[in-house]
DNA sequence: CAACATTTGGCAATCGCTTGCCGATCAACT
DNA sequence: AGTTGATCGGCAAGCGATTGCCAAATGTTG
């Protein structure tokens, strides 16, 4: 039990190993193997023949328990199975790993209590993490903000590096788009009450309409779910808009099932946009008009100024800001209103 | 720069600010805080009170290295973004977190290589693993499965513990249900030449249609996405069959919109009925048809199987393999087969 | 009251790796 | 030849916990 020949017959091999297989001292191992200009050429070599040969692999906690780098960002969503978000997981994931770094992945819940617990836990496990979406207060983001490395998407707090996704933008497009199709009355179909996007969406849809002087409603608040449907289908219709724009496509897919079943027609009835084009926007019945956001380069860039901040080489300019342009896509669900 | 007065000036509190503080050795406030009979309960209550105080929290790092275990488990999936494993995902990160483990999310990139590489790299790093649809072989799954704890879902291995979605099962209710409504002549649509879930659901076809006396094709390899559809459409056009069953949702979907655009009517022209039933399968056009599995069950399953490994009180007998039982949803994209 | 068992807390070694500091080696320059 | 600088490798001190072992304190029993 107390074998410890330091060769290939015990467990896992350490550093220590493949130092003395080497004939080195276990610095120079480590030295070889993470900063190779700091040692010879030839000695570098030798070590990484006999480190792959005993296929050692350093152990990332010793790592970073010593370096203090874990070599880990943490990426913290409201909901993981959001499609909004697959986008969001995919491009931050793809990143990260081209620099390196390894993505801890967390469901909050759509919660801002779940939220702060895990961003406590996180401070000593992870180099950096990206909010996405967050539900806590400006405060609460600031100080973690100066605690360590982060950055928040789609949530804009002064003075925290953030990547916002330009919806407002588009609402303007979206509701163009409905003017000139002959719409004089549209909804606003609210998502959750304490959402960031969602106050700024409303904002916009409401200085853009007034701006074109249309006659417009607010219905809701709605979780952002296709369930959600059924009862913004129903607050909208009794709005007694022709159009209507929701929070997210999530809601406005719900929402056409409910139409459908109601017999109301999409968009000889009713025209309806959706927001963020996720999967399924194209898909569905009819196809959705919506507004189509680079949401997997939003991931990168966010993971770029993050990175940038981690590592000053990366010398980004440290960007505390960027605004993803977004446009309006236009499919099925929108069409001319309705007479009377 | 030299100042560590030890108390909450300084920046994080370690276990020996709270010792310090506590009046205690560092080694009772370990015991206090992760085996509390080991201590007296007033003691424990004191240090419990001070590193409430300090708001500490132990390293992870550390604690992994001190003890060999880290609180971790790696999921490794073949592509985060395919709706199929949002609720494998949402599945084991639910029970993973209810046992107190930290869940890692990895993609595969759908390649073995990739795969492989990370199994390699996790080996150090977490407690266990949980591979889904690996494209590995039997024997590297074999190799894996006996360096560390290992659980695998919809990929059979003899003596590696395996979750699988019985789809087979519910091909055979799928062909009857075809046969009910006059189709004699179906086209099985293959999905990625090396999945073992598509050699598997081939097999069920085969037999079943044997059993009923179907006359039956097949189409494919082809990748499971929805940009598959299109030529997965025309292939299954031409085959001459009036339905078919494809390898899972995605691929249906994407034919669906193919058919869609040449103008072939569904269900009247052509039967196809998806697998999965994923996120979007109800709300597409015509909403799929298609073999529902409890995915997500399935997820906490195999956590519950790979908590068993790693801890043998929670004694779940050790089971081998879990065979979660699927079934057949009708809906639209299904009906009597065309004359002639 | 002595002898023994049980709690309870501390000491110190460890886990595997990084890194500041130092000394040896060797080439280049004056 | 002597001095100066690089370059390269080793020593050893941590990083922040866990844990085996031991001793003091306390409790139990005859």
């Amino acid at each position: 039990m107390t074998a410890n020949t330091a060769s290939s017959n015990g467990k896992v091999p350490t550093i220590k190993d493949v130092a003395e297989l080497a004939g080195v001292a276990t610095s120079t191992v480590s030295r070889a193997l993470s900063n190779p200009d700091r040692v010879n050429a030839r000695t570098r070599a030798r070590i990484e023949e006999v480190a792959a040969q005993l296929n050692y692999i350093p152990s990332t906690q010793a790592r970073a328990l010593s370096s203090g780098r874990t070599g880990t960002v943490a990426l913290l969503v409201p909901d993981v199975t959001n499609p909004f978000y697959f986008d969001i997981i995919r491009g931050t994931q793809y990143q990260l790993k081209a620099a390196g770094y390894t993505q801890l992945l967390v469901d909050t819940e759509e919660s801002a209590d779940v939220e702060a617990e895990a961003l406590q836990k996180l401070r000593r496990s992870c180099d950096g993490v990206v909010m996405v979406a967050s539900r806590l207060s400006d405060e609460q983001l600031a100080a973690a903000a100066a605690s360590q490395p982060l950055v928040t998407m789609n949530r804009g707090v002064p003075n925290v590096p953030t990547v916002i996704i330009d919806t407002p933008a588009a609402i303007g497009q979206a509701l163009d788009h409905l003017v000139s199709l002959g719409h004089r009355e549209v909804t606003y179909v609210g998502g959750p009450a304490g959402s960031w996007s969602n106050a700024r969406r409303w904002t916009a849809f409401e200085q853009a309409s007034e701006a074109l002087g249309l006659t417009i409603h607010r219905v809701g608040p709605f979780p952002p779910k296709t369930t959600s449907g059924a009862a913004a289908a129903d607050a909208t219709l009794h709005s007694g808009a022709t159009a209507c724009i929701a929070y997210n496509d999530l809601l406005a897919i719900g929402m056409l099932q409910r139409f459908r079943e109601r017999g109301v027609r999409v968009p000889e009835d009713v025209s309806i946009i959706g927001c963020d084009d996720i999967f399924g926007a194209d898909f569905c019945n009819p196809p959705l008009t919506t507004m189509t956001a680079p949401v997997e380069q939003a991931g990168r860039v966010a993971i770029s100024m993050l990175l940038g901040q981690l590592n000053p080489l990366y010398g980004t300019g440290n960007r505390k800001l960027a605004v993803m342009p977004t446009h309006l896509t236009v499919r099925g669900s929108t069409g001319p209103a309705r007479v009377g």
